[in-house]
DNA sequence: GCCGTTTTCGGCCCGACTGTTTTCAGTCG
């Protein structure tokens, strides 16, 4: 059983126990848990069959949820959590997902109306039945139904990169006017969420009024959906929601910080306020009436006794402990990247040659650069036999006599088949400066044989590097089943890099995964995949994910210089 | 249901906005 399933249990029986009206605090005991177990890089399988391990040991998991937790693993399932379902029909949590209702309002609908689906809702609205109701009026009828159409469909999350399309001109825009003094994204897109739900975007200035007034008149701006003196809520035409808050600028600091957040770093920095007699809110820290700090983000941390942290880092995983020992990582960034060392040419199925890639990769500072174009089993792609890849590495040869300020390396993105060996002969590989092995086919393998094949792959006497480790694509295609923690120490025993791929749909590894494979001594790749000399640009996808990880300059792999990087190649000295 | 620098009971983060109310509950982030 995997970590997310678990987690997604609690989660259900935190909302059918809310909707129950059970006592709040335990509601959040189980999302807490959730929130735990869907973090965690070891399987939480392997851990309850460790007679080592308490899970009580983790956070947030005390005595009983440490035994639901065996017993859904050991079974299969919760009794509980059968029993909440067999009280609260499915349909019911789905209403939670409108807008505007909330635990109590579909509690009602549900046991004093009989309300039990979407299409009941909807039907119930429909025959203008729910304005009647108490607590309930024309407008809570007109919001559910302007809303249950789509909230049919699962919440949709947008990709990072795509949601950086939407932001990034609202923020131009309002950083043009002379109203507003300083104004930057917040939320999960300032901490850089593979996805992101909405907006937050976070504006000082005197004039809340003029601010508001600015971003409502955005080309981008479909619909404003609320708006209070403070506060607007609105809907972009790429359909995402966008949230403005707008501070005065002694509250800037402290506003930013509350909209970064993540909630449960958050949660954390009021409890410390608490703890030191202090208030923690958006406008600033308090001691009583009296303000302390709040114009920026370092006097914030700085009166709760914290150096700055770093948004990517704000997700209580860890990131307090760090602080408080002085032993914050330093991030890697764009600017340490020196090589990038997986990218496709047009002898498969990229659209530039390597000349083309190699200086587009030199216009960004690329020091060096390896072309891994695909092996024949990826015949859709035209993926290289050996005669091909011979020839291939050839004019590589050519091109790298040819281009100055750039090392190109000859390299392949080699398949694991199915059947755990590599898609090209030994010989062949042995003539490559560097090898990629990826999973693309039989990803939905049970486990056992997905690491089989990885780690054949990892002793192989020529893999450099494994490749887009899961073969996930987010919020598409689930990855392979993979024992992390059984390929982390496969590949520190033989010297194997693994990658994180930047293309902003793959970032594979995620940041839990990368952390633990820093925790085991492995370095990390981050590649950009790129089969264009525009997919170059994506390394800053991967400096994200990494810099989530906690990872430093010195984590990653291809931060050194040419030379440097081929002694980490130990297979291959 | 968890947890401990006010510790094994009694707390558990904080405020804006909306809609439905006549002073506030519910929802949201």
């Amino acid at each position: 059983m995997q970590n997310d399933e678990i987690a997604n249990a609690f989660d259900e029986i935190g909302d059918l126990l809310e909707l129950q009206g059970a006592n709040t605090f335990r509601v959040r005991a189980y999302r807490n848990a959730a929130r735990t177990l869907r973090d965690l890089s070891d399987s939480i399988a392997d851990l309850v069959a460790d007679p080592k391990f308490d899970l009580d040991e983790l956070p947030g998991i005390g005595k009983d949820l440490a035994g639901k937790i065996r017993t859904l693993v050991t079974t299969g399932s919760i009794p509980q959590l059968d029993e909440l379902r067999a009280v609260v029909p499915p349909g019911v949590a789905e209403m939670l997902r409108i807008p505007g209702l909330g635990p109590k309002k579909v509690a009602t609908l549900f046991k004093e109306h009989g309300i039990d689906s979407l299409a009941s809702l909807k039907k119930a609205a429909l025959a203008g039945e729910i304005a009647g109701i108490k607590g309930f009026g024309k407008k809570t009828e007109q919001t559910i139904l302007a809303n249950i159409d789509q909230a049919a469909e699962a919440a949709q999350r947008t990709l990072f990169a795509v949601a950086a399309e939407s932001v990034e001109p609202v923020i131009r825009h309002l950083r043009a006017r002379d109203v507003v003094s300083h104004v930057e994204a917040a939320g999960s897109y300032r901490r850089r969420l593979e996805t992101v739900g909405d907006l937050d975007v976070i504006a000082a200035a005197t004039d809340a009024e003029a601010v508001m007034d600015a971003l409502a008149a955005q080309s981008l701006v479909e619909a404003v959906l609320s708006r209070g003196p403070t506060k607007m809520r609105v809907r972009l035409r790429t359909g995402l929601e966008l949230d403005l808050r707008v501070l005065e600028e002694a509250s800037y600091g402290a506003g930013l910080v509350y909209f970064t957040g993540s909630k449960a770093h958050n949660i954390v920095l009021r409890r410390r306020g608490q703890q030191r007699g202090l208030k923690v809110n958006e406008y600033g820290v308090f001691r009583g009436e009296k303000s302390i700090a709040g114009r920026s983000e370092e006097d914030v941390y700085a009166a709760l006794e914290l150096p700055w942290i770093p948004p990517e880092l704000r997700e209580d995983r860890g990131e307090f402990d760090l602080a408080e020992s002085g032993t914050l990582p330093t991030l890697v960034t764009t600017d340490d990247i020196r090589g990038d060392l997986h990218m496709h040419t047009t002898a498969s199925d990229g659209t530039a040659t390597i000349a083309e890639m190699a200086l587009a990769a030199k216009a960004l500072g690329r020091k060096y650069i390896a072309i891994t174009d695909h092996s024949k089993r990826v015949s859709m792609a035209r993926g290289l036999d050996s005669k091909r890849l011979r020839e291939h590495w050839k004019e590589i040869d050519r091109v790298n006599g040819e281009i100055q300020g750039i090392e190109i390396l000859k390299g392949i993105e080699c398949d694991i088949l199915e059947d755990a060996t590599m898609d090209l002969p030994d010989d062949v590989l042995a003539e490559a400066d560097w090898v990629i092995a990826v999973l693309h086919y039989g990803l939905k393998q049970p486990r056992e044989r997905i690491m089989k094949r990885l780690v054949a792959a990892v002793r192989h006497p020529y893999v450099d590097a494994i490749g887009h480790p899961s073969g996930r694509l987010i919020g598409r295609r689930k990855g392979a089943d993979i024992d992390y923690t059984a390929l982390f120490k496969a590949a520190a025993e033989h010297g194997v890099l693994v990658e994180i791929n930047a293309n902003p749909q793959r970032l594979d590894l995620d940041d839990v995964q990368a952390h633990a494979a820093k925790k085991h001594g492995l370095k990390i790749v981050i590649d950009t995949d790129a089969h264009s000399t525009e997919g170059l640009e994506m390394t800053q996808y991967g400096i994200h994910q990494a810099r989530r990880a906690g990872l430093e300059a010195k984590d990653v792999a291809n931060t050194r210089t040419l030379a440097q990087f081929r002694k980490l190649l130990v297979k291959r000295l």
